[in-house]
DNA sequence: TATTGTTATACTCTATAACTATA
DNA sequence: TATAGTTATAGAGTATAACAATA
């Protein structure tokens, strides 16, 4: 059993499967309990917008684990609700660069107050030492999903 | 703004809004990653059934965050597939009583095994450091979920 | 009447296949 | 030919509304 022969790291009985249920539970939940003004890729696609300015159709759809034509479909409907345009690459004739509009920006950072708030209040209920060891291990949650996007 | 001043603890850096969205976005790509035999709501019910046994459908509605409707034909499919039956609660005649097959608690098995296969080859990539945070940040995402459903 | 569950219907998200335009 | 993107079409998952059966 992989569960028992791949230790995690220093925890004493942490295992992946353990970190995968974990992560599950608290995914669900999360989900569960965040507006859904909008889906799971759409406001992953305009965080990523907002932080790394414009990208290619292509690449957004890439970086979200979708289709080409199901992240064209994404964008038009975003560009409908005036949060992205579209413009031209002048290097490229071919590609389409998606860029973030004002009102763009301010539904990320609304979004962002948002699910702060709402989790704020439940990490704000954790006992010290564990909130610092969820603190710590934020980098290492990141760089666990570079990973599996570049394998 | 509330990123800046409701600090999650002892991270220098690390905000509410920051956890979500690794979480998001990490547990996204588990899920991408896996193989897609079933909806996310399809094997949290079959987890959650495997775990505590039968269920009524209104309870796994709620417990997944979805309508009844939407549960009675999420269990109609795994009726069908042959990893759930149905039965009449005996002590409540319009109640139905959800349960896990054979072949069910089979599949719930092997999908946590394809998970933890899959994390797990990510997690040996991480730096020695990083892992020992995640794994030693376990038990506060667990108590984090635990509180959120609380709430 | 209230509760449990189902059926009927529609909308959103995503996929595959076929197509257009540019390199 | 290969690449970037779109259009056309279909399937899965979910929601709301209306209904049936039981308490």
């Amino acid at each position: 059993m992989v569960e028992s022969t791949i230790p995690v790291g220093g925890g004493p009985n942490a295992e992946p499967h353990d970190l995968v249920e974990a992560l599950y539970a608290l995914y669900a939940q999360v989900h569960r309990q965040t507006p859904r003004e909008m889906s799971l890729t759409a406001s992953a696609t305009l965080t990523r917008l907002n932080d790394f300015g414009p990208a290619r159709v292509t690449a957004l759809a890439e970086l979200q684990g979708v289709t080409q034509p199901s992240m064209t479909s994404l964008v038009s409907s975003l560009e409908g609700s005036g949060l992205v345009t579209r413009r031209r690459d002048p290097a490229d004739g071919r590609a389409a660069l998606v860029e973030l509009t004002e009102a763009g920006r301010i539904a990320v950072s609304r979004r962002r107050h948002a699910q702060a708030e709402r989790f704020a209040a439940g990490i704000a209920r954790l006992p010290d030492e564990e909130r610092e060891r969820l603190a710590a291990a934020v980098p290492a949650l990141r760089l666990l999903d570079e990973i599996l996007r570049g394998e």
